[in-house]
DNA sequence: CTGAAAGCGCTTACAG
DNA sequence: CTGAAAGCGCTTACAG
């Protein structure tokens, strides 16, 4: 392993022709028992002496091996532009679980760490590491998408669509953004504004559509100066809430478009003295385990991630290359209702009216 | 890549005798070209030639084939228990710094996802699919432990100390509950309790050895009722608190071990009635982007969890397997006082001598 | 049916 | 010095 000091051989690990060996058979008869070849026609005891053979000597297939002569990796990789954003978290542990069923192993890179630039890891997908690629963020450069088309390599889109590209996997982004209007107005509400996510992001402009539509669908009218871009980090959710609480005639109820935005949406509230619900409702989209411990503890729209993980890695490992894959997942998306929302300030109507 | 419908063969890939037929010459004049071998007496232009030619055909090199031929793998394997700890974002980035800086590809995976058994992680392990490992957490089980050293497989643990094992890097937690006790007792505080982690953590426990070392230099008393063990989760935090709160003497302040448990401590004092920072302080190990925007924001000692990522690498990239290697990373720890700590109440000298 | 052989794509010791 | 050949450890089509 050192790069220097080549020596120290590490122990030679058992081949197959070690275990045939051992066994008294054929390395190919070996192989073909492990693989359990309904071809092959073997006396069960011959069977038992070679399995035998397997355990005693440990014997382990050599990945390298196998995928020089099969040209398949039994790997597949998922790359995510930031381990720190939870939402990972939780694709991440239903993409391993599936791929596991699957026989296949999931390893999980960053495009976006510091150093490895998107030549890095594309070098390392061009040798041939992986069958198959989950691309979630903004992953697919064209570069990337150049790479990947000349390396043929199977790849799915996660969490985002992209002009284009007929290959992804998302959540009903409409929909969660609908169920938090729906929520709102449900307690009342008739100034909902949203702070939406980056101009970039693909989910912020689904959102942003699903929290049109259900204004519309309540006939409630659609006012420009309540949507606001905000990036998906605290401060984000800081400046936004901070140029919607100057409006002149403030809204009631904020749609934040992502869990951290959010959080920053919370933090300027209390520095402009405006009271949440009291002036002002909040509801996320993304639920969080910190959800409960805010202050107050912030209504959310919980969303299928693991779901959405599992699903990507079926589609990618289920469909042939060239096959479009667009799937919404279906998974059920619901409002966890907290102390972040509130049937709008008795005065509101009034204020909204003058 | 499906595991029906083989057919839809990719596109053949480039081999070095492609690019050696293309270019005029053998096969290993390319591959001799291309690792930039010292020996190869060529002329320029040949050289040139080579060169032209592998970019025309796009050659990249196959990792399968180049990993049976050399029995390395240029892959170095990340096991954390849980991606949606942030701890391991910052640590997981300077991890993959590192290994890029060297040549190396990082995998990441988790130990603990559902579905994925240990036993599934080793399998795929064993198949000599990573040259070396850093294991985070309690990835090492005897179970694992077993099984590396029987596939000779080098190793580090990260952020974890273990019974027998001598080769981890971890972080200097002593240091930094030594840290956070300081900043409470230069603010005036007497009465310093300590949420210390689960007590299996090794982590815990050292930063429970650092809570003592510096009350004891502060010449302050240890009231054993001030130490509680609680989960690395805002439930346990919330637990650890409640039970602080209801003591007859009351602390005016309370270290807690970890980011999460911090969280539900603020939440507990809170649904108590008791006001942070003016009753009781809290300083928590580990800071977070999140701390700025809680209620209060809230005092954190900052670790170099980056370049614990970055050594980790460095050490087990640089060592012989045998070698023993216990690091304590030496990076920047610092606290970030925020709004969750401040001096005791007036009342609480008189309070304490009752 | 079954065993032996070919060959995946590399790297490098070695014969010339 | 340099080119040709061996061989890493598998899987599987195919000859017997």
């Amino acid at each position: 392993m050192s790069p220097r000091g080549s020596g120290q051989a590490r122990q030679r690990r058992a081949t197959l022709a070690d275990v045939g060996r051992h066994a008294g058979v054929d390395t190919s008869v070996v192989s073909r028992v492990l693989s359990n070849d309904p071809i092959l026609n073997i006396r069960d005891e011959t069977r038992e002496r070679v399995l035998a053979s397997v355990s005693e000597l440990g014997y382990v297939v050599n990945a390298a091996a196998r995928s020089l002569r099969t040209a398949r990796t039994g790997t597949i990789g998922l790359f995510i532009p930031d381990f720190a954003n939870p939402v990972y978290a939780e694709i991440i542990s239903g993409a391993e679980a599936a791929a596991t069923a699957r026989g296949y192993a999931l390893v999980t890179g960053s495009s976006g760490a510091s150093g490895a630039t998107p030549q890095t890891y594309l070098d390392l997908l061009g040798q041939g590491r992986v069958d198959g690629l989950l691309l979630a963020g903004d992953a697919l450069t064209p570069a990337v998408r150049k790479a990947l088309d000349e390396f043929n390599l199977p790849y799915l889109l996660l969490n985002r669509k992209m002009r284009g590209s007929h290959r992804f996997v998302v959540l009903d982004d409409e929909k969660a953004a609908g169920l938090a209007v729906d929520h709102l107005v449900e307690l009342g509400h008739t100034r909902i504004a949203h702070l939406a996510g980056p101009a970039g992001a693909d989910t912020a402009q689904r959102r942003r559509a699903g929290y049109l539509a259900a204004l519309k669908q309540a006939g409630l009218p659609h006012d420009p100066d309540m949507v606001i871009a905000a990036d998906y980090t605290p401060e984000g959710g800081v400046a936004g809430m901070t140029q919607l609480m100057k409006l002149r005639s403030r809204p009631t109820a904020v749609v934040v478009s992502n869990f951290a935005a959010a959080i920053g949406a919370l933090g300027a509230a209390r520095a402009s003295g405006v009271s949440v619900p009291g002036e002002v409702s909040v509801v996320t989209i993304h639920d969080s385990p910190l959800a409960e411990f805010l202050v107050p503890s912030l209504t959310a729209v919980r969303m299928p991630l693991e779901e959405l993980g599992r699903r990507a890695v079926d589609r990618l490992l289920s469909r042939r290359f060239d096959d479009a894959v667009e799937e919404v997942v279906t998974g059920p998306i619901e409002l966890v209702a907290r102390r972040s929302s509130a049937p709008p300030p008795a005065g509101s109507k009034r204020k909204a009216a003058k």
